[in-house]
RNA sequence: GGGGUCAUAGCUCAGCUGGGAGAGCACCUGCCUUACAAGCAGGGGGUCACAGGUUCAAGUCCUGUUGGCCCCACCA
């Protein structure tokens, strides 16, 4: 046995054990048809990505998982993988580029990609290397990347199969378009941000019947983005609005355009809002798009890909957005068609990645027909063949898939996958497949361009669950580890991914891709804050790896937090979390010390042997660890992962340490024969080890450091069986007789401690109790219960006839427990004591008087809450009893 | 505008299908007891946001109110 430290020292350890668990292959895992498989994908980090502690938390509760699993004798696979992330990539090369100052256009597309490439080589393995940091039990040897080759073909068959069934087509759209990364973005990207702007009135006249604007008659009505006007081809008034009935069939003369465009009735139009009247562009704006479709109104696009003002504007033809509105603000006011300027506070959409307003605009893109495809999805979730956890997520999930939209796959981006349709350059000819064809279909030609877009990150990880198993073939991995078990993510990211895999997974391989989400929140600081480098209050995993281990930082990512929830942190949590590790550092230094070189011996005795000679307190300490197996193992399972990483907490500072080892010294320190030495030694290491093996999930290194010594003859805690849950190992007798120590000795420390005792002064120590079986558990117990009682000598009375006149009396269920430190005793407090007692008491008695003699309860409560009801009532009684003698004493 | 969610000790939060109000940190007191001072023992501190309701019994279920956070929509 080594010699071990007084602390615990995380930085050489993990390094070294995670060296051998991947050195042993502990990670890999094969199709293997005798074994149940369990699988987890990981939520592929994109490739520009620096561990966060948004990271930290989802693999650590991925590993937690997988490895629970896979000590209970799971087939467990965790497949990792890396994201393209094309738009967020794309922005960082391009904004390395500026350093340089070159331009992706002035690269190229073939020089762009080279560079992408580049970038992915160089840091696509960062994250990966930081993720074992964390002790995360990947199948590294599976690694994948959503634009490797079999992935890539998985983006093409699917795109190709979904065209074919008519769900995948093109369109001219109305879309959110981004000036500077000059790509179309999903409504999903688009983020919107209050913004404080400025509402123009404005007024165009009414056409008089000689085709010429009207000198007296306008119409009102206002507008945040004047420019758009440019583009305006209708003015629109509510069909039910009375005070607009006037003008039907009737025209309006749209300045400086200097045209003619109708006014419409529509139901969009409010007529409470401002004026009842909006002006219509269908080529700038949603609903105004829809309004024009409604009523066959032309499209007019009046800018540029970089927002400048095309040629439609006219004079204002080939500038920003921004002057072109100062500029036509200016002139209307010139033409007196200005009413007034009024500030105005409202929503603008921006892009997610660089927080640039987004213009909506008219464009030829590609899109997924919703309706059909989300059916499988919603039915999933409904009928619960997906299990969301929390359940409050349905919700947010229907929420979503009740309104669903088109959506937008393409991207005028270079670095993802290229849309997989060609373009004969004769004719234009659009075909869709695996690759270009041969020859045009309807004009012979022979040379084609494929699409320049490329797809919507998300579609590739769309597929991400089957796709990393080999889909589009058919592979075994694929048979046998698909439907993946359970996906770990983070509630942001449920309309992006988790339900666009969803509908997938049904689409592609007629199946679910996992049979239940776990989601966790948003790690924030310890104000709340959102981490975030422009506030620079994140914190980084590694910089606490690094000072604490990874063990505790796993720790305090999963304690005190429930699924869904967001959780604050801060390092005084990590701190607490370290200590832990550090208590069960020197609870296996003790074992192993006193246990000595016979570690392996002992441990190697199976149960059965042992069983009929460990002592009550051993057998107590059995029996809660057994109990612990059962409970733990029943929050795993259903991923109450917080709850049970807290129990097991509990069970190892305050009972295993706290108080069995405490109660086991005196035996250990004995040189007589006969004080149960060896059973002592069998359960503290059965116990150690059945608790090391509950942690091991939670804090893989520590556990696995200490295992390793502990003799068990298995190579490692990762790969050893999970503990179960023995019948034979309950002993409800002996729980019972250990909590009556327990009791006297608290309320022995508890009295002590009142009257400021040091522990050092030890005195007699007096239990009395006309129950024998209760004097026999003392008995039983003396070892121990003398020492914990700061005892000389414990005294064992049917009466009270041998105890000193003026010795403190202490009351418990079932026994009175006196020490005598007469000179101590003020009389004074200890009558206020008791009344106070007396008090308690028969307010418990109450309460349970009414609980018992109500119908209700007795009828309809289950069986095991009565029969405890009863017991306590009983307890209380008793001593009631007592302390009212007790009071009568005292005069 | 629609939806969600939270409100429990000084702070951060657990509390699963209704029956004992809890943890960590902080605070106070006493202990360097030969595993651990990153520790041990003891303690103070909460009308579980507010108002109703269901129930023998409500932190837990229902309704409403107030306050905070989040998501979706984006009305010009």
């Amino acid at each position: 046995m080594p010699e071990l430290s007084k602390t615990y020292d995380p930085k050489e350890i993990e390094g070294r054990i995670y060296g051998e668990w991947l050195k042993n292959k502990y990670f890999h895992a094969e199709v293997d048809r005798s074994k149940k498989p369990f699988t987890i994908v990981i939520p592929p980090p994109n490739i520009t990505g620096q561990l966060h502690m948004g990271h930290a938390l989802d693999e650590t509760l991925q590993d937690i998982i997988i490895r629970f699993k896979r000590m209970q004798g799971y087939n467990a696979l965790w497949q990792p993988g890396t994201d393209h992330a094309s738009i967020a990539t794309e922005v960082r090369i391009i904004n390395t580029l500026k350093e340089e100052g070159i331009s992706k256009q002035e690269l190229g597309r073939e020089g762009f990609l080279k560079r992408a490439w580049a970038w992915r080589e160089e840091y696509g393995g960062r994250i990966v290397n930081q993720l074992k940091k964390l002790g995360s039990s990947c199948d590294w040897d599976r690694e994948r990347f959503t634009m490797d080759e079999g992935c890539s073909r998985a983006v093409t068959e699917s795109f190709v199969k979904m065209h074919k069934k008519g769900w995948i087509y093109k369109g001219d759209r109305i879309i959110n378009w981004c000036p500077v990364c000059r790509t179309s973005i999903s409504d999903a990207e688009v983020q919107y941000e209050e913004q404080q702007g400025h509402l123009w009135h404005i007024k165009y006249p009414l056409v008089n019947e000689d085709g010429k604007p009207s000198d007296t008659e306008f119409l009102e009505f206002a507008t945040t983005r004047p420019e758009t006007m440019l583009g305006d081809t209708a003015v629109a008034v509510n069909p039910e609005d009375d005070r607009y009935h006037y003008l039907k069939g009737r025209s309006v003369w749209l300045p400086i355009v200097e045209k003619v465009i109708p006014v419409v009735e529509d139901e969009y139009v409010d007529p409470e809002f401002g004026t009842g009247v909006v002006k219509i562009t269908p080529g700038h704006d949603p609903n105004d798009f829809e309004v024009g479709r409604r009523h066959g109104l032309s499209v007019v696009n009046i800018l540029n890909d970089d927002a400048t003002i095309n040629e439609n504007g006219g004079e204002y033809a080939g500038m920003d957005r921004y002057e072109a509105r100062k500029a036509i603000v200016a002139k209307l006011e010139e033409k007196g068609l200005l009413v007034k300027i009024e500030d105005y506070s409202h929503n603008v959409g921006t892009h997610d990645r660089c927080s640039t307003t987004v213009e909506p605009l008219v464009k030829d893109q590609w899109f997924v027909k919703m309706d059909e495809l989300i059916k499988p999805a919603v039915k999933a979730v409904k009928e619960g063949e997906i299990r969301l956890i929390p359940k409050s997520m349905e919700k947010t999930y229907f929420n979503w898939t009740d309104n669903i939209k088109d959506w937008c796959i393409s991207r005028q981006l270079w670095w993802g996958h290229r849309i997989p349709a060609y373009y004969c350059d004769k004719c234009g000819r659009m075909t869709v497949g695996y690759k270009a064809p041969d020859v045009c279909e309807d004009c012979g030609g022979t040379s084609f361009t494929q699409d320049p877009d490329t797809l919507d990150t998300w579609f590739s990880s769309a597929l991400w669950p089957f796709e990393t198993l080999g889909w589009p073939d058919e592979t075994e991995d694929l048979k046998y580890f698909y439907p993946t078990s359970v996906l770990v993510t983070g509630y942001d990211i449920i309309f992006f991914w988790v339900i666009r895999m969803v509908f997938s997974g049904y689409e592609q391989m007629g199946q679910r891709p996992f049979d239940t989400v776990l989601f966790h929140g948003l790690v924030r600081d310890s104000k709340g804050r959102k981490m975030s480098k422009s506030l620079g209050n994140g914190i980084d995993p590694l910089e606490i790896i690094d000072k604490y281990g990874a063990d505790a930082l796993r720790l305090t990512l999963v304690t005190g937090n429930a699924p869904g929830n967001d959780m604050r942190f801060y390092t005084e949590r990590v701190e607490a979390s370290r200590n832990f590790a550090n208590k069960i550092w020197n609870a296996s230094r003790f074992i192993l010390m006193n246990v000595g070189d016979g570690v392996s011996e002992i441990m190697g005795k199976p149960y059965e042997e042992v069983k009929d000679s460990l002592e009550v307190s051993d057998k107590w300490m059995v029996s809660r660890v057994n109990s612990l197996v059962k409970d733990v193992t029943a929050n795993m399972e259903t991923y109450e992962l917080g709850v049970a990483v807290q129990k097991i907490y509990d069970f190892i500072w305050d009972e295993f340490c706290d108080w069995y080892i405490e109660m086991v010294k005196p035996r250990l320190y004995s040189e007589e024969d006969g004080t149960g030495k060896e059973e002592a030694f069998w359960t503290l290491t059965h116990v150690l080890v059945t608790a090391l093996k509950l942690l091991h999930p939670y804090m893989p290194f520590i556990t696995e450091e200490i295992f390793s010594f502990m003799g068990t003859g298995e190579p490692s805690i990762m790969i050893s069986s999970w503990p179960e849950y023995r019948e034979d190992m309950e002993f409800a007798q002996e729980e019972r007789d250990i909590d009556e120590i327990k009791e006297a000795v608290r309320a022995i420390r508890n009295r002590r401690s009142e009257m400021d005792v040091p522990p050092s002064k030890k005195t007699e120590v007096f239990v009395v109790s006309t129950d024998d079986s209760v004097l026999d558990i003392f008995r039983r117990c003396m070892v121990y219960f003398k020492n914990l009682a700061h005892a000389t000598e414990v005294m064992l009375e049917k009466t009270a006839g041998a105890v000193p006149d003026n010795a403190v009396r202490v009351v418990i269920p079932g026994a009175t427990v006196y020490i005598p430190l007469s000179e101590l005793i003020d009389l004074g407090a200890e009558k206020e004591r008791l009344n106070k007692e007396i008090k308690r008491l028969e307010g418990e008695l109450k309460r349970s008087d009414s609980m018992l003699s109500n119908e209700n309860f007795l009828s309809r409560a289950p069986e095991k809450k009565i029969l405890e009801e009863k017991e306590k009532r009983e307890k209380y009684e008793g001593m009631l009893r007592e302390v009212k003698e007790q009071l009568s004493a005292l005069g």
